[in-house]
DNA sequence: CACCAATATAGTGTTTCCACTATATATGTC
DNA sequence: GACATATATAGTGGAAACACTATATTGGTG
C-alpha cells in the first residue's frame, strides 16, 4: 500500500502554466518576485477584492506557484520555486525587448492587432 | 479613426500562458520545438483524434504561440516567437533537473504528493 | 469570553473550456 | 465537374473558471 500514483510532468507543467495565465494573478506574480507580502498588501496593490485576492492565492498555492507562511493574524505569500522565477524573468524580458523598441509587437504576439 | 485600442502586456502574456496549460498542447508543442509538422503528424504523433487536434491547434494560433503555413492540402504549424521557445527552455530545464535527481519535486512542485 | 482585524470559504450566476460527433470547406487529381 | 484527402467548423453537454455577495474561521488582545 506504499504505492504511489503517478503523474506526468506536462500534468504539473501545464497546472503551473495555466494558473500563471491571468492577468492579475500576472501581476501578483510579478509583485511577489521583490519578496513575500501578506494578502493586505497584495489586495492594496492590485486594486482587488479581498475574497478574489484571497481565491488567486489559494488557486495559486494548489498549483505550485506560491507558498505561503503565517505571522500572526497575517498570511504572507512568496513564490515556490526557481521554476516560477524563470518564466517570470521570460516574460520580464520579453516586455523589456517590446518596451525599448528593440522587438515589434508582431514579433511575438502575431495574432495582437492592437499596440501593447 | 486611426485610433488603436490598447491591451495590456499583462494581457496578451497571460493568454499566452494560458493557451500553454493544456497537458496535451504543451506536448504539440514540445514536439513542434524539432520544426514544423503539418496536422497529420501532429494527430498521430500526440494520439488525438483529427477535429481536437485541429481545435487545440487553432487555439493555440489565436494566442500567439503557433504560426501556420499552407502547403497544398496540408497545413504546417510551427511555434510563433522567441518567447515560446525561451518558455519551453525554461520547463525543460526544469524537467531534466528532476530527471537527473538534482532536484526533489518538492523543491519545484511543493503541492505535489504523487511521483512524477 | 467578547471583540476586532485578517483571511478563507460557501453559494450563485455567467462565461469559457473541453471532448465529442457530425458536417463543411479547401485543395489537388482525374 | 466528380471525387479523394486534409483540415476546419458547428453543435452539444458537461466541467471548470470567474466575479461577486455573504458568511465563516483564525489569531490576537482586552
Amino acid at each position: 500500500m506504499n504505492e504511489v500514483k503517478h503523474i506526468s510532468f506536462f500534468e504539473v507543467a501545464s497546472k503551473v502554466l495555466k494558473a500563471l495565465g491571468h492577468p492579475e494573478r500576472l501581476r501578483i506574480v510579478e509583485y511577489l518576485q521583490a519578496g513575500e507580502r501578506n494578502v493586505g498588501n497584495i489586495q492594496q496593490k492590485i486594486g482587488l477584492s479581498q475574497p478574489i485576492t484571497s481565491q488567486h492565492l489559494r488557486y495559486m498555492q494548489r498549483n505550485n506557484i506560491l507558498t505561503s507562511r503565517r505571522e500572526g493574524t497575517r498570511l504572507y505569500y512568496f513564490l515556490a520555486s526557481d521554476l516560477i522565477r524563470k518564466l517570470l524573468d521570460c516574460m520580464h524580458s520579453c516586455k523589456v525587448s517590446l518596451d525599448s523598441g528593440d522587438m515589434q509587437i508582431g514579433d511575438i504576439f502575431p495574432e495582437t492587432k492592437r499596440s501593447i
